[in-house]
DNA sequence: GTATTCTTTCAGTAACTACTGAAAAAGGAG
DNA sequence: CTCCTTTTTCAGTAGTTACTGAAAGAATAC
């Protein structure tokens, strides 16, 4: 009677055996990963990328795709994906070994550094054509663009005042901003320095 | 031959003639409210409900269902549970008006008032829960915890290190929140100097 | 060149979120 | 109370986003 063909990849995973410490670290790394892929996904982030993320920052070391793929239990064509959408904002590096052939990731680890490119790319992507559109609808609001005695005179009022209330706001939220991004690296202080110069 | 049964409420609606400004205006609106629309889906408010407070808040007017729902063109049940919503986060009022049985709504009208509601709600809801998250992690790794000559040493320093990284910075940032919440009718300036004397 | 190992892409699908329209409920007015 | 108007709820569905698994594509070793 011939024996079962059983290919050798599918024999069961060597299971590691793990110290009491090792078993705490893990579970207090999870349970960071979970939050912050919960935080994550009320951003713009998704989960899973906000996890990866997590992952590698709070592992300090360069992790390779099949780390995290066992680690977060995910497939090996969403670990691509997320992998690379985290090298394109930058919060993330790839990384190669020597004599190695996979590639390894590693996350930047100036929290203040991350945060920073975070805001510069949100600042960018939502708050300026924001500013953008407000000017613009100014713009279509304006004596010279309506006539000097224009109908509905009130509404129209009503309208630039509320536009030009919410462009002060912005205006100035984009400069702190600003000010925060240009200065990350240097730490709290002197973005608090700066922010005071600034005004 | 008898006539067709034609119901009155089926008739086509009273097209309104408007003037050179009135469509000037109302274009200028739709832009803005379009836009808003855009930025509140990347934060985790929807479309419907951004486009409603834009609607509201540019208007300066108050509003009832109905011209919500012509205004935006959305069903009678998306514009109930959307204003609904609105009102729950406490950025619109209902309003109502003596003599008439239907409800209106209204924006804020101060925007300093709106965003540190938004930001208030934020911080309460994403931010503060991970603070909490990273001390229970840094709980479960501490000294006492562990043991005091725990196998795995530095892994578990470096995932210790980087915790305490991003308490600290989730922590400044947390009071930033808090002062700008606490001060936002006063608007720019003594949130500045708030700041000021808080580090 | 071929073999091997790792990475990327992508069609198909699962999971989720937002929206509609109709029915039920609520709130006066008479 | 009944009648009429307005609001709320919700089942069903449309539309969207995230994920998988397999196949194609690189990169290195030999």
């Amino acid at each position: 009677m011939p024996m079962l063909e059983m290919p050798v990849e599918t024999l069961p995973a060597p299971k590691p055996v793990l110290s009491a410490t090792e078993i705490q670290l893990k579970t207090a790394q999870d349970l960071f990963i979970r939050r912050w892929g919960e935080m994550g996904a009320t951003w713009g982030i998704n989960r899973t990328m906000a996890e990866i993320h997590a992952l590698l920052y709070i592992m300090g070391q360069p992790c390779c795709t099949d780390d995290v793929m066992e680690r977060l239990n995910i497939s090996r064509g969403n670990a691509s994906m997320s992998l690379r959408g985290l090298c394109d904002w930058g919060i993330i590096r790839r990384l190669h070994k020597r004599g190695e052939r996979r590639e390894y990731f590693e996350s930047l680890t100036d929290v203040w550094e991350i945060f920073s490119i975070i805001a510069a790319e949100r600042k960018r992507r939502e708050m300026d054509p924001v500013l953008e559109t407000i000017r613009q609808c100014q713009q279509m609001l304006s004596e010279g663009a309506l006539g000097k005695s224009a109908a509905k005179r009130e509404a129209v009022q009503l309208t630039r005042q509320r536009l030009a209330s919410m462009e002060e706001f912005m205006a100035v939220t984009n400069k702190i901003f600003q000010q925060f991004i240009g200065n990350a690296k240097s730490g709290l202080t002197r973005v608090v320095k700066v922010l005071l110069k600034a005004f």
